[in-house]
DNA sequence: ATAGGGTTAG
C-alpha cells in the first residue's frame, strides 16, 4: 500500500539534481523571479513555501539560489535561516556548499567557514576553484593566519593554484594577516601578475606605511584600473601624503580613466584632510559634471569637507539637498558643529536627527556627548548614557570611547559622582579612561583622588603617559598641592621617562607662583627648551596680584602682551594690578590702550540646565521670557545676602574689567541671573549646576557661598578653568582659584 | 558564483 503512495511522499531532496527541469525553465518560474526583489526575511520565508508548494524545492538550482540570496542580501541578515535551509538538504551539490562556504565568510563567526569544509572533506566531497576564494575570504577577515596556511597547503596540494582567483585570494589572505612577505612570495612564486594581485599587495604596503614600496608595484602595473588607482590614492591619504594623493589623483584625470564613487569619496577626504579648500571645490564641481551629485557617500564626504573649512552653511545646504540622509549624513555634520565650537547647534541638530527617526550609533555620540560636557548639558547627557547602555551595548566597537566621553561629560557636568561611577562600572579601561578620570578628579580640586587613582592605575599595570601627568599637575595647582606637585614633576623624568612639555611646565610655574616663590619660577622658566606662553605669563601675572608684587608683573605683563598683543586679558589683568595699587595713572593708560586698540571684551556667559533645555544668561540679560520672575528673585536675594551682612567689596571694582563689564549693581552678573533663575525653576533644595565661560569673579564667589547657606542648596559652578562645590556657605576651592 | 579599494565621519 504504501509503495503505490504517489512519489511526492518519498523524499524529494534525495533525487539526483538531474531531475532538475531545464534551466530556463526554472529561471523563468514566477517563484524565482519574486526572489530577485525579495527585501525581507518575511516575504522569503513566503516565497520559499511556495517554492515548496510548487514542487521547486528538491530542484537544486532553486534551493541555491534561495541559500545564495539569504547569504548576500543587503536588505536583510538571512544567514541562519540559509543554515536551516542547508540542514534540510540531504546531498547538496558543490554549488551549495560553496554557497554555504561564502555565507560562512561574509558572517560574523567567519572561521565556521573552515569547519564546514571539514565537514565537506569528510563526505569524500572534492573542492573546485570556487570554493578556495570563499574559505581564503574567512581567514583573511578572521585573522585566521594559521589556517589560512592550512588551505593554502590544500589549495598546493590539489593544484588549484593555477587559477587566477584562488591566486589573488591566497595574496589577499597574506596581506590582511600582515604577512606582506608570504603575501609577496606568492606573487613572486607565480607567473601570474594580475591587477588584482598587483593592489592586494599595494595595500598591504599603504597599511605599513610604506609608500615607496607600494609606488613602486603601482608603477609595474602594466594595465591599471580604477581600483588600483583608488588604492594608491587612498593610500597616500591614509599615511597623511595629502599632496601625492592629489597629485596622482589628477594624473589619473589626465590618464582619462573613469573616476568611480570611491575616488571621489577618498579625494574629497584628502581635501578636507590637507584643508585644501580650493581643490575641493573644483572636485565639487567635477562631482556634479560626473552626476555624482546624488550620491549619498559623496555628499557626505563633502559635507565633512565643507563643515572642516568652516563653510558651514554650504555644508547645510547639501545637507538638507539630500533626499536620503543616513546616519554618517547627521554624524558629519554634527561633528562639524563641534568642530566649529557650536554646541548649541550641535546639540539642536542632534534633536533633529532623533525626531526624525534616524538612529544615532557610537560616533553620533562621540561628537554630542562633548557638546553636553561643553554646555553643561546634564540631562541629555544621562539621555544618551542610558541610550548608550539600551541601544549600543555589545553591538559598537567603541565602548571604551563612549564610556570615556561619558566620565568626561559627567565631570564637566558637575557630577564627578556619576563620572566615578562610570569609571568604577568599565570592564576595558584604556589609558584615557584613566586620564579622563583623574583630570576629572583635578578640575573638581579633589587631588587626592585623583593620586589614589593614580596608584590604582599603576598596580594595574597602566603606564601613564604626558596626559596622565597633566592632570596630576593640575590637581595639584587647583589644590595648592606645592611639595606634592614638586615629587610628581620629578618623578615624571626620572621614573617614567617623559620629557615635560609645556604644559607640564605651566602647571608647576603656576604652582609655584601661587606659592609666591617667584624666584624658582622664574628658574623653572630659564631651563625650559621651548618659549613660555601666553598661559604661562598669565598666571604669573595672577599670582602677582594674589601677592601683590607689583614690579614682577610689569616684567611678565610685557612678555604676556609680547607674546598675545591682541589678548585683552593682558592688559586688564595688569590693569588690575595698577589699581590695587593705586596707581591710577597707569590704569588709564591701559584704558585709553584698549580703547584705541579697538578691543572688545569676552562677554561673561553662564549657563544653567533645567529640565533638559539649556538657559543661558548673559550680563545684565533682560531678555528672558521669565524676566520679570528672575529679577524679582534678584531683589529678594540681595536683601537676604545683606541680612546676612554681604558686603560687596568695591575695591575690586576694576578687577570686574577683567571678567566682565561693571553695569549697575553687581547682581547683574551672569552667573548670578543663572541662579536665580534656577532657584525660581526647581524645588526647594535640588542642586544647581550652573557653567560659566570666564572667570568667577571674587564676589560673585562669596555671594554664592552665602546663597548656597541662604537657600539651603549645593551650587556646582564650572568656570573656566575648575569646578567651585558651594554648600553651607563654604566652596571646595577654599578660596583659592 | 569566486579575488583587489581599511568606499563616507571620528
Amino acid at each position: 500500500m504504501i509503495l503505490s503512495s504517489p512519489p511526492l511522499t518519498v523524499p524529494l531532496c534525495f533525487l539526483p539534481s538531474s531531475f532538475d527541469p531545464p534551466y530556463d525553465v526554472l529561471r523563468t518560474h514566477p517563484s524565482l523571479s519574486l526572489l530577485l526583489n525579495c527585501k525581507t526575511l518575511k516575504s522569503l520565508r513566503q516565497i520559499h513555501s511556495q517554492i515548496i508548494k510548487t514542487g521547486l524545492h528538491n530542484t537544486n538550482y532553486a534551493l541555491s539560489k534561495l541559500i545564495e540570496l539569504c547569504v548576500v542580501s543587503p536588505h536583510f541578515d538571512g544567514f541562519l535561516y540559509a543554515i536551516s535551509v542547508f540542514e534540510t538538504i540531504q546531498e547538496p551539490n558543490l554549488l551549495i556548499w560553496n554557497t554555504m562556504f561564502r555565507g560562512h565568510a561574509l558572517s560574523s563567526d567567519s572561521v565556521s567557514a573552515l569547519k564546514l569544509y571539514v565537514d565537506m572533506v569528510s563526505l569524500g566531497l572534492l573542492p573546485n576553484s570556487y570554493t578556495f576564494p570563499f574559505l581564503l575570504k574567512a581567514c583573511a577577515k578572521s585573522k585566521a593566519l594559521m589556517e589560512g596556511e592550512q588551505i593554502h597547503g590544500q589549495v598546493l596540494k590539489l593544484g588549484f593554484d593555477v587559477y587566477l582567483y584562488v591566486h589573488a585570494s591566497l595574496i589577499s589572505m597574506y596581506v590582511q594577516n600582515g604577512r606582506l612577505e608570504d603575501a609577496h612570495k606568492v606573487f613572486d612564486g607565480s607567473s601570474e601578475r594580475n591587477v588584482v594581485s598587483y593592489t592586494a599587495l599595494i595595500t598591504g604596503y599603504a597599511s605599513r606605511g610604506d609608500m615607496e614600496s607600494a609606488r613602486k608595484l603601482f608603477d609595474e602595473i602594466p594595465v591599471k584600473d580604477v581600483v588600483s588607482w583608488n588604492a594608491m590614492i587612498s593610500g597616500y591619504v591614509e599615511n597623511g601624503n595629502f599632496k601625492e594623493a592629489l597629485e596622482l589623483f589628477k594624473e589619473m584625470m589626465m590618464m582619462n580613466v573613469r573616476l568611480d564613487e570611491s575616488t571621489m569619496v577618498t579625494v574629497v577626504s584628502a581635501c578636507a584632510q590637507s584643508g585644501s579648500i580650493e581643490l575641493g571645490r573644483h572636485v565639487h564641481s567635477l562631482i556634479d559634471d560626473y552626476g555624482f551629485g546624488s550620491s549619498v557617500k559623496i555628499v557626505n564626504a563633502l559635507i565633512g569637507l565643507y563643515s572642516k573649512c568652516g563653510e558651514l552653511e554650504t555644508a547645510c545646504g547639501l545637507f538638507e539637498g539630500l533626499s536620503k540622509k543616513d546616519v554618517i549624513s547627521w554624524n558629519t555634520l554634527i561633528g562639524g558643529y563641534t568642530h566649529m565650537n557650536l554646541y548649541k547647534e550641535a546639540l539642536s541638530l542632534f534633536r533633529e536627527m532623533l525626531r526624525s527617526g534616524e538612529c544615532p550609533d557610537d560616533v553620533t555620540m562621540l561628537s554630542v556627548l562633548p557638546a553636553c560636557a561643553h554646555l553643561g548639558a546634564i540631562d541629555i547627557g544621562r539621555w544618551i548614557h542610558v541610550y548608550i547602555d539600551k541601544k549600543l551595548k555589545g553591538v559598537v566597537t567603541n565602548d571604551s570611547s563612549l564610556r570615556t566621553s561619558l566620565i568626561d561629560m559627567y565631570a564637566k557636568c558637575g557630577d564627578i559622582e556619576a563620572s566615578h561611577q562610570v569609571f568604577n562600572s568599565m570592564i576595558n579601561r584604556s589609558l584615557s579612561s584613566w586620564n579622563a578620570m583623574i583630570f576629572g578628579f583635578a578640575m573638581h580640586g579633589r587631588a587626592n583622588a585623583a593620586f589614589d587613582l593614580f596608584s590604582r592605575m599603576k598596580k594595574n599595570g597602566i603606564e601613564p603617559d604626558d596626559i596622565t601627568f597633566i592632570g596630576l599637575l593640575s590637581a595639584c595647582s587647583h589644590s595648592g598641592l606645592l611639595d606634592l606637585g614638586r615629587h610628581i614633576f620629578k618623578s615624571m623624568t626620572d621614573e617614567y621617562n617623559i620629557t615635560p612639555k609645556l604644559e607640564h611646565y605651566g602647571c608647576m610655574i603656576d604652582l609655584l607662583g601661587r606659592s609666591g616663590l617667584f624666584k624658582e619660577a622664574e628658574e623653572m622658566i630659564s631651563t625650559m627648551t621651548m618659549e613660555p606662553d601666553g598661559v604661562i605669563w598669565c598666571s604669573l601675572l595672577k599670582a602677582c596680584k594674589m601677592h601683590g608684587n607689583l614690579e614682577l608683573a610689569e616684567s611678565f605683563a610685557q612678555n604676556l602682551i609680547r607674546i598675545e598683543p591682541e589678548n585683552r586679558g593682558s592688559y586688564v589683568l595688569l590693569s588690575n594690578i595698577y589699581a590695587s595699587a593705586e596707581r591710577w595713572n597707569e590704569v588709564a593708560k591701559i584704558r585709553t590702550i584698549l580703547i584705541d586698540k579697538g578691543m572688545k571684551k569676552v562677554p561673561g556667559c553662564s549657563s544653567i540646565e533645567i529640565n533638559s533645555v539649556v538657559h543661558e544668561f548673559i550680563i545684565g540679560d533682560k531678555f528672558h521670557p521669565q524676566n520679570r520672575e528672575i529679577y524679582g528673585m534678584l531683589d529678594e536675594m540681595d536683601v537676604l545676602l545683606e541680612e546676612a551682612g554681604f558686603v560687596p567689596d568695591t575695591s575690586e571694582v576694576l578687577q570686574e574689567m577683567e571678567e566682565e563689564w561693571k553695569e549697575g549693581a553687581l547682581r547683574h552678573h551672569s552667573e548670578k541671573l543663572a541662579i536665580a533663575f534656577g532657584l525660581i525653576s526647581t524645588k526647594p533644595g535640588t542642586k544647581l549646576t550652573i557653567v560659566k565661560n570666564l572667570r568667577v569673579c571674587r564676589n560673585c564667589h562669596e555671594a554664592t557661598k552665602l546663597i548656597s547657606k541662604i537657600y539651603k542648596r549645593e551650587i556646582i559652578a564650572r568656570d573656566r578653568t575648575r569646578f567651585h562645590h558651594f554648600k553651607d556657605g563654604v566652596c571646595s576651592c577654599n578660596d583659592y582659584w
